[in-house]
RNA sequence: GUCCCCUUCGUCUAGAGACCUAGGACACCGCCCUUUCACGGCGGUAACAGGGGUUCAAAUCCCCUUGGGGACGCCA
């Protein structure tokens, strides 16, 4: 039985990488048929916190992970906060000193003995890496002068308590792991198997962190900025990862289907926003309509009423037909805005291309009075407040046939004057959700702008 | 400094000796589709770090160099 554990510190927020390591343990979980465990490591009491402790939870929660034993769900190797598991750990300190595997040194704590002059890790994703214990640094420390005992030995101890058969955690710990084996060997406990992943890069190419602010690095933070938990977890798996088959837009469950720890690859990877986005942008258009719907409300901002009022059908229907336009969920505010904002100033795209290119400017003074002109005449069906889908059309076309104009010529004023922007989500799909008169007042500002530009 | 790991398009990667004239994806550029914006489709630019071996044959195996990263705490 596979059991692997995500192991963080709770003394900061969610950090990506370690989004990455628990995404790749959960993924190899589910795939063996075998166990995710939560664990915390919160050997150091100083900087501990709780907040942390619930962020991580809400973090892997979001990315739609679940655990099969943690430290509120419970199970059978608990507690799994390593502060509450000091009693194992000094057992297990006992037993190294008993056996002669650890000593106590001259300034009273207790050390790791290295028992031989060389280590081979067997990492599942790096191959054989070999150590010289002399290179290792200072025998580890296991329990500090106030008896407590430290990250090597407590990691270890709840690895051999909690039967974890394959550790997999960041690049960063292959020398640890060093360390580690040599304390399961003095512990008389099987090793487990270890893979290492490559460490994330930031765009500077070195190990990312908060410090690299070119890019976000906690889970809160990408949650905050508009990214759907699945093009995240999608990003994550292909950084180190790739599909047998090549395949670039993964669910979770097609994450798990294919996983293989032996395709997992060994070079840092830089982290790169555009594959992001861009993973994003495709997950917002290919969920199902109601969970874009869902994700991309809460990103209404200020128009969050407004569209509340106009009913859980309208927000439906205005995703499924304008959800292309949002790359990024909080792309919703500016969708809300055009459909339910009062009045749309004229933006600097237009007022640009208004003062600079006396084509458009033609273009605007031509269609924008045509188009007010036919909105005022429009009489609406006296139970409905927005254009049918065939009522946007025939108006449209009657510009057309007044200006002359058609395509672009047409459609870049026309979008002016609906929008006050030059691009945008689909405009016949705008004219019929878009009040009217919402859109009669709209027209009558944009044909005063375009008659003032010069 | 010492040790460990790594080095294929700008980025993520495929590649387990002959299938490689090196494939895909993102980004970028062009064309097509589109009465608009996108989406989509098609095409283009772009890489095996360098040097030595081994082999009939090397991106793939070995060695050295270069470059990058990581680790060397009574932090985890």
């Amino acid at each position: 039985m596979v059991r692997v554990r995500f192991a963080p510190s709770p003394t900061g927020s969610l950090h990506i990488g370690g989004a990455r390591t628990a995404l790749f343990n959960f993924v190899f979980a589910r795939k063996m048929g075998g166990q995710f465990i939560l664990r915390l490591d919160d050997t150091d009491r100083e900087r501990s916190l709780e907040e942390h402790e619930k962020g991580i939870y809400e973090g892997l929660r979001w990315l739609g992970m679940d655990w099969d034993e943690g430290p509120e769900a419970g199970g059978p190797y608990g507690p799994y906060r390593q502060s509450e598991r000091m009693e194992q750990h000094l057992a297990a300190a006992e037993k190294l000193k008993q056996s002669g595997g650890a000593y106590v040194d001259d300034e009273g704590v207790l050390r790791l003995r290295y028992p031989k002059t060389e280590v081979i890790v067997d990492d599942i994703v790096n191959g054989e890496c070999v150590f010289k214990t002399d290179a290792l640094g200072p025998e580890p420390v296991l329990l500090r002068s106030n008896g407590t005992p430290t990250y090597h030995l407590a990691s270890v101890a709840d690895d051999v308590d909690m039967k974890i058969t394959h550790i997999i955690r960041g690049a960063d710990h292959l020398t640890n792991t060093a360390k580690h084996k040599l304390i399961f060997e003095a512990l008389g406990a099987p090793v487990p198997r270890f893979a290492h992943l490559p460490l994330i890069l930031g765009p500077d190419g070195a190990k990312l962190s908060k410090r690299n602010s070119e890019c976000l690095t906690s889970v809160g933070e990408f949650q905050a900025s508009g990214f759907l938990p699945q093009a995240l977890n999608n990003f994550l798996m292909l950084l180190g990862w790739s599909h047998p088959e090549s395949k670039e837009q993964l669910s979770m469950e097609d994450s798990i289907e294919s996983f293989d720890l032996e395709r997992v690859g060994n070079t840092a990877a830089v982290f790169d926003n555009n594959k992001l986005n861009f993973l994003n942008s495709w997950w917002i258009r290919h969920l199902p309509v109601a969970e874009a719907a869902s994700a991309l409300e809460p990103f209404t901002g200020q128009f969050r009423e407004q569209i509340e009022a106009r009913g859980h059908d309208f927000w439906l229907e205005a995703v499924d037909k304008l959800r292309d336009g949002c790359a990024n969920l909080r792309d919703a505010e500016g969708l809300a805005k055009l459909l339910v904002g009062d009045g749309v100033e004229v933006g600097s795209d237009v007022r640009d291309a208004l003062a600079s290119d006396s084509e458009f400017r033609a273009h605007c003074r031509a269609v924008a009075p045509s188009w007010s002109d036919r909105l005022e005449e429009t009489e609406l069906d006296a139970d409905r407040d927005t254009l049918s889908p065939e009522q946007a059309k025939q108006l449209t076309n009657a510009v057309k046939k007044e200006t002359g104009l058609k395509g672009k010529e047409l459609f870049k004023p026309l979008r002016a004057a609906v929008t006050g922007s030059l691009s945008g989500p689909d405009l016949s799909a705008l004219l019929s959700l878009t009040r009217f008169t919402e859109l009669r007042r709209r027209a009558k500002q944009f044909v005063e702008a375009a008659a003032l530009e010069n």
